[in-house]
DNA sequence: TCGCCCGAGTGACCCCGGTCACATGCCCCG
DNA sequence: CGGGGCATGTGACCGGGGTCACTCGGGCGA
């Protein structure tokens, strides 16, 4: 079975109401390629323009501060895509962007874009979406770092986390445990504090430690302390 | 002379392209009010989703952290518009907007605006590129907060000011002096923080404080700093 | 004109959490 | 099966900056 197989856009949301032919159009004149593990395919403050389909794998965007700290800013997967803002405004990009797993990835010149922004409202109403979406998310992330104190922060991630993997009505299984050095990046902390916080929560009977799996025991309760102590 | 004759939204950029016809049919379809210092104009997570405009006078998005802490997310004044999320999505207004000058406000109801959306794709355009736009500074302001400790925030505001008053190679005229606790509500610190790093800075030289303006006198250096200790 | 109140400046205190430095555990690969 | 390397757990240290508590100064309203 020739590679080229997978090489569609047909699972892309953005693309999903072209017709067949438009589509078709598209693929030509996108550029397909993977990436392997950690591989970086946007650097930042690069002028390249190009929008990406992730047509297969996981995606991390991320930024480093000059330290070297590293700060997750979004995952992505399949079906999304990526690179709009460099495309939109022309200026350089405003993050770096690497595969987590390997991935299949399709880039398409801003140009093409562009164009079929003008040419399909249904297209531009979506990534209108998108950037409200992704905006919302921001400031949510802005008022954390302003307001919550970095423990509180990494109960607000995990609360999140609890949230997409519910069990029952006041339990959660994440599995597979995130190492913890992606929670501290998320909520922009350290390593050290994390396995802190995730101790004493554990000590607390909140959660619990498993091979595999972080059994959160009371899903309430880490509620409790997101707000709480961001009120005093 | 009629209040009626400043009644229009002639000015806004975003409906700068409508023909004359078309604007005055939005012009009817909105009301205009006038806020007075400080009042309210839109309620965080209130479910009403207007858009508006701002005819006349200075607005300020802020949001508020339990605790009452108050963080400053954008400033805006004549010919810009806000609320589009809450119209964009239909889900609740994500930060709470409030009149700094008297102000004159026009408010357009949701379907209206998606409307114009719809039948007018360079808006639709411009939408997009606001968006990018709010994008871009939410995640510039992430980095800082994440990887800025709070007096190398303050220095960054500061040099984002002086870029803004620029007098000469390397001077600028800030005038006139924003309160501290603004520039406090910005980089999400203190008040007290904020006056005793202007001492400091006074202390080595690098502003002067006047009257009515706060003179910067080395800009390259404050640059320096707010890079520095990012550093290291 | 006088007083009041808001903004500014500063000292003292002290706690959170970043940093450094290890120890331990685990898995995979040679 | 043994060792290297990554992930984790935890103690000790200490410095930045938030908080509290004042004082001072200047502009505005009665």
């Amino acid at each position: 079975m020739p590679k080229k197989e997978t090489e569609n856009l047909a699972n892309i949301d953005l693309l999903s109401e072209l017709k067949p032919a438009e589509l078709t159009k598209i693929e030509k004149s996108a550029s397909f390629k993977r990436y392997g593990d950690h591989e970086q395919i946007i650097d930042r403050k690069s002028d390249s323009s190009d929008v990406f389909f992730i047509v297969e794998g996981n995606i991390r965007v991320i930024n480093y501060s000059l330290s070297g700290r590293e700060i997750t800013l979004d995952d992505l997967t399949d079906g999304d895509y990526f690179g709009e803002l460099a495309a939109i405004d022309g200026r350089p990009r405003s993050a770096s962007v690497m595969a987590l797993t390997d991935s299949l990835v399709a880039s398409l010149p801003k140009d093409q874009f562009l164009g079929l922004l003008e040419t399909h409202p249904s297209i531009a109403m979506k990534v209108i979406r998108r950037l409200t979406e992704i905006v919302r998310t921001a400031t949510d992330r802005i008022m954390d770092l302003s307001t919550l104190a970095a423990n509180n922060r990494i109960h607000a991630d995990l609360l999140r986390l609890a949230k997409d993997h519910m069990k029952g009505e006041n339990e959660a299984e994440i599995s597979p445990i995130p190492i913890h050095s992606d929670i501290a990046s998320r909520a922009s902390t350290t390593r050290e504090t994390v396995a802190r916080v995730l101790s004493d929560l554990a000590r607390n009977g909140i959660v619990e430690r498993q091979k595999k799996t972080l059994l959160v025991m009371d899903v309430g309760q880490l509620r409790d302390m997101v707000e709480e102590v961001q009120g005093e």
